[in-house]
DNA sequence: TTGTAAGCGTTATCAA
DNA sequence: TTGATAACGCTTACAA
């Protein structure tokens, strides 16, 4: 690696005036300019940032946590956020809690500190580690509930869970059932879960409910999927609390004999990348994730510089109909 | 931020004495270990990584250059990457070519180099970047074919190729057609289309082709899948060189009234997550991504140690049937 | 067995 | 307008 010494040797001038030209700061000769530039290029250099990270004080590292990574929703995450982050000049190091079961929740934000890390973006449904961060750095937690302690940035999931429910009812739908995992009040699900039933009720209509909690702890959506025209075998609406659970459902009904969306219809929620490859294409609530990633990164930024960040961002979604609540003329 | 002066003092020691407890090196009394010990546990000491790098040279970092993230294929990637490296003391530090359009390949080296990466992993499909790198840097390249100058892992896509095209054969299937992306020799699909063809060939079964590249350069899936159906009417098998593309042929399938798999046989590449989430579940050519990943990490970190390694690792693959290509007995 | 001091590659302060 | 020098937090010769 080619140092700054080596740089000022070539260029037969001091560290201090190549790192003035480096970083445009001070004054400098014009005659100046052109040497240092001219061995910099020559040297192919470029500054170490640990370096410099060590004497700012500050690392320009953001540390993701997320569960999963293999998987549409979270990989579209840190895919925004590294797009927005690195716009505004910070790396991502990102951290997988279900790569690496053997760590526990403190172990990653030890790691982290350790790193520098100048903030951190908890997209992680523990609640555990709430409890070990170390407070002085920041922290926004993504897509998570009412963290009394932390500002949060998330989609509207109520708006969400009315949204689906008025498409089932929109449809014509006598025998709605909501389906998913909305075991944990802290979680996102349970809005959309409140929500729907809110709407129902007020609606007059009754409706079915199969939790995924009661499928055992490591939610098992097949199983899932099997309850759901079990227990109401005249459902013709679903409400899945996610894309993934949609895609059981459709499978389900395929294996059944329903059709879809004649038979039943399916309304989803994430809208990410899946639901338009199902088959049928799915109908789903859309999460505005570019802007949740930009809302989030620029909280965080904010805090990084000693602003006061509010404690609820709340964005809005919005609904996308596909073929899988299409209405059939009877 | 904790540093180790503050537990030096507070211990009353040395910062050498604490160095020497925290890394476990040279000589030491117990008297001093308890001492000091107590004295971090205090203070909630945690080294600072960036200085430990700083002085070793070395940050324990890898680069991951990936092209896009929120797709099953490089989620998965990703989440096994750093489950290995994490496993192995190195942390990940990712960029995402698709999240930024404005950056070069070369502004992803830069930072990465900058960042003093101790190595990169190359998932990118982009040539030119490989003539950029500073070949002093340790580099593995990851299910890209080829690169004469780069250490490579890859699957069998040769073998994969064939297990495809012999499973068309085993349903039965009298019009074969391989769909997707292949234009350039240097992506490993490539391989895929040549085996599939030799296989048909000595088989002396005709077969059709539909390249996604004459659906604009921004392959255009649904496009590709109309195409197949409208060039080839008759066609009772595709092999798709991906799960993704597969998702449209089953979408076109339904559109078009074909039944799958009654009608049509339907074989995809990869066999990650989505495949089974599919309507009907796919048959599918499953990368070893597990053993690929830990043969990338492995490789770079061997050459980071100053190791030889060999030019090219590939991985058997396995076909995994499912429901698009059962035989109905008839 | 412990401590002093130099140095990793930068930038900031101050003097020239 | 430029250059010495100290400092960031840590490890490691070398000295004590």
């Amino acid at each position: 690696m080619t140092t700054i010494k080596e740089v000022a040797r070539r260029a037969g001038v001091s560290v201090t005036t190549v790192s003035r030209v480096l970083n445009h700061r001070g004054y400098i000769s014009s005659e100046m300019y052109q040497k240092v530039g001219q061995a910099m290029k020559e040297l192919n250099y470029r500054p170490n940032e640990l370096a410099r990270s060590l004497l700012r004080q500050s690392s320009r590292l953001i540390g993701v946590l997320v569960p999963i990574i293999d998987n549409p929703f979270f990989g579209e995450v840190v895919s925004q956020l590294i797009r927005v982050a690195t716009a505004r000049g910070y790396k991502i190091i990102l951290y997988c809690s279900g790569s690496d079961p053997s760590s526990s929740a403190q172990d990653y934000v030890n790691m982290l500190e350790a790193n520098q890390v100048d903030g951190i973006i908890l997209c992680l449904n523990t609640r555990e580690i709430d409890e070990k961060l170390d407070r002085r750095l920041p922290v926004v937690s993504f897509e998570r509930y009412r963290l009394e302690t932390l500002p949060t940035v998330s989609c509207d999931n109520r708006q969400g869970g009315e949204l689906a429910a008025r498409e089932l009812l929109r449809c014509g739908c006598r025998h709605p059932v909501m389906a998913g995992l909305w075991d944990d009040p802290w979680m996102p699900a349970y809005e959309r879960y409140t929500a729907f039933c809110d709407v129902m009720r007020a609606a007059g209509m009754p409706y079915g409910l199969v939790e995924a909690g009661e499928c055992g702890r490591q939610a098992d959506y097949a199983r899932l999927a099997r309850l759901v025209f079990e227990r109401y075998p005249q459902t013709d609406g679903v409400f899945c609390t996610s894309d993934h659970v949609a895609t059981y459902i459709l499978q389900q009904a395929a294996r059944t004999g329903r059709r879809i969306p004649q038979d039943v219809k399916v309304v989803g929620f994430n809208d990410n990348s899946l639901a338009s490859m199902l088959n049928p294409p799915l109908t789903s609530v859309r999460q505005p994730l570019e802007k949740m990633c930009e809302a989030a990164v620029d909280l965080l930024i904010r805090q990084i510089q000693g602003e006061e960040v509010p404690q609820e961002t709340v964005l809005p979604v919005t609904l996308h109909r596909r073929e899988s609540t299409r209405i059939f003329p009877e």
